[in-house]
DNA sequence: TTCGATAACGATAATCGTTATCATTATCAT
DNA sequence: ATGATAATGATAACGATTATCGTTATCGAA
């Protein structure tokens, strides 16, 4: 039985309003100010709830997780420069689930990409 | 200034005659036999060295870090039943960074593909 | 509208993968 | 052979995440 509470709220709305692909941590000091009793444990409770329900995303890039409050499919980047991660629209999947379940021996079901290089405000800078 | 050593060898070794993309833990124990005075900070210390030489891949999968030897272009697929990860090989990359670079306003390197579903064993038996 | 079962919370200890430290050992140019 | 120092082994430290546990909040039933 699964029951509302505010801080599993604030959590969603705060994810979904971003488009920074937050870690638990930053979720947790961006509401902080407006919840101060709030706990890291519940923001990291929580974060797994909701991916389990299929209401957010799992990013695995290097060391630590993030998350994203768009479900619909699109890829990453993650930046060598900055270490941010941003979103990469694409128009189709490119097929790549379709592609693979026909050179692949098993079932799959779902994929993510993520892409390495320079975000738009690095790749001025530097690269 | 890079020395040889006994330890560095083994562990490029073991990896590149596997195929199941091992933690650092697997290849600890499975060189642990043969060099007993092993130390795991030193397939830690090694992987990381390798792998920032391009000789070796970390694939980022939930929680630990695998690695794989062999580092032409292929993708993998991460099995939920045994958790396993499994090669998926295929002809060409979609052209998925070219199509990237079209949408992303930034500068693409590369790219790395994490499918979900079931292996070819796993789904005999369960999916 | 209270009440009671229990889901969710906050605080914090524990766990786990990985990295840093440091004294010792091994490599290799001289 | 020798000396400088890269690499090692042992282990402490670290950062992210999960587990524990007593308390609080939710919500269906009385």
């Amino acid at each position: 039985m699964v029951r509302h509470s505010k801080q599993r709220d604030a959590i969603f709305d705060n994810l979904c309003s971003r488009y920074d692909h937050p870690t638990a941590e930053d979720i947790y000091f961006s509401l902080k100010p407006a919840i101060p009793a709030l706990s890291l444990a519940t923001v990291y409770r929580n974060l797994s709830q909701l991916e389990s329900d299929g209401k957010i995303i799992r990013i695995e890039s290097a060391g630590t997780a993030r998350y994203d409050g768009n479900i619909n499919l699109h890829y990453h980047l993650s930046c060598i420069n900055c270490g941010g991660v941003f979103d990469v629209f694409m128009d189709n999947d490119c097929g790549l689930c379709r592609k693979a379940s026909e050179v692949f021996n098993g079932k799959i079901i779902g994929h993510s990409v993520l892409f390495t290089g320079y975000c738009s405000a690095c790749s001025k800078q530097v690269g």
